[in-house]
DNA sequence: GATTAATCTTGACAGTGTAAAGTTTCCTGC
DNA sequence: GCAGGAAACTTTACACTGTCAAGATTAATC
């Protein structure tokens, strides 16, 4: 079913092609026709399963999320503790990035996380990651014994996304070389 | 002598048109062309001043630094001891972007900050803003009398510097909406 | 098996970055 | 004052881009 004039799952085939794509040669590198010509496809087939280009990345977006939020689940798993839990969260983290520098531009370049993500209107901050951060932090606050109201809540908690995500963008950050070892496991993120 | 063949100061009239379209376009929409014709010239007119778009890019990316560099030194200039200046440094720092949410992906967005700054290869990690935080954590330890060694002490300037920029980043991110007020003096940066 | 919808191709168009060659102006040494 | 060269700019050209419209092919439905 994938030959002759039908490709059988072309939306998909797109979607792969074009994030192999950027792994390899860099988002500003991508064309809507190399994608299309690297699934053996005329050049404007692809608007046949996207509205035009941004559709299409933003598909590739809310893959690449898709991926980094079950390392991020994967990652607190098995912890017991909410402690440890948010620990190894931020090191998953910024692990994530640390070996595809790439997708954190890709992902938040744009910064309009909302658009490729289908998020309703009425609960805008449900970016996955952001949500499992949540949980997990609220069970730290119960777990402690912690008792904050719920500004000083969130503030604590941006913190804590804060200095996760900053650290993640740093280490991608070519030009900036610092003596800092973003796997060494005696660095401690959460205070 | 800025009528005529000879524009007179094309370099920089480009540089500033061009930082004038992102701010109204965004970058996605800049293009040589257009900046040529905001200063009135040939379409391949740029090519007396810059190898390539990313040459324009890199000059526009360097004038921007310089203006985000000098709002830094500002906020800590009437400071008094180093602890106030870092976090007058960190709200600085969070405020030029909350103003400027652009420029966070403009300078940051291809992650090679060291192309469009003349970073000397010797001393790799220069990066103005950076520099500047240096010297006021060095000075903060020693006011405070605190003693690290010289990995502690780049681990914790690091986790300064993460906590800013992350939630400079996080103020940026169109799509998450927090209860963060990003202006709010009361929210503490520094620990 | 005919109709219709979905998918894909072909051809076209304006806009892009960039290179080459030609034109105009400025600058320098005499 | 003026030749000659360098710098700044224009014109022309080309390959590549995203996108649209029209047509061809296949799949789905009744």
């Amino acid at each position: 079913m994938a030959d002759g004039y039908h490709h059988g799952n072309l939306r998909q085939a797109l979607i792969d092609a074009g994030i192999r794509f950027i792994n390899e040669n860099g988002e500003d590198a991508l064309s809507l026709r190399k994608v299309a010509a690297e699934c053996d496809v005329s050049h404007a087939a692809p608007y046949a399963h996207f509205k035009d280009k941004d559709e299409l990345l933003d598909a590739m977006k809310k893959s690449v999320t898709d991926k980094f939020t079950v390392e991020l689940e994967d990652a607190v798993k098995d912890m017991e503790s909410a402690d440890e839990a948010l620990i190894a969260m931020g090191r998953a983290y910024i692990s994530f990035f640390s070996r595809n520098p790439d997708y954190l531009m890709f992902l938040f370049g744009k910064q309009n996380i909302a658009a490729h993500l289908q998020m309703n209107k009425e609960n805008k901050d449900d970016y996955p990651p952001f949500l499992l951060l949540r949980k997990y932090y609220k069970k730290h606050l119960e777990e402690n014994g912690i008792k904050l109201s719920a500004k000083e809540q969130e503030i604590e908690m941006i913190k804590t996304w804060a200095i996760v995500h900053g650290m993640a963008s740093i280490a991608c950050m070519k030009g900036v070389k610092t003596s800092f070892d973003w796997n060494d496991p005696d660095a401690r993120l959460i205070t």
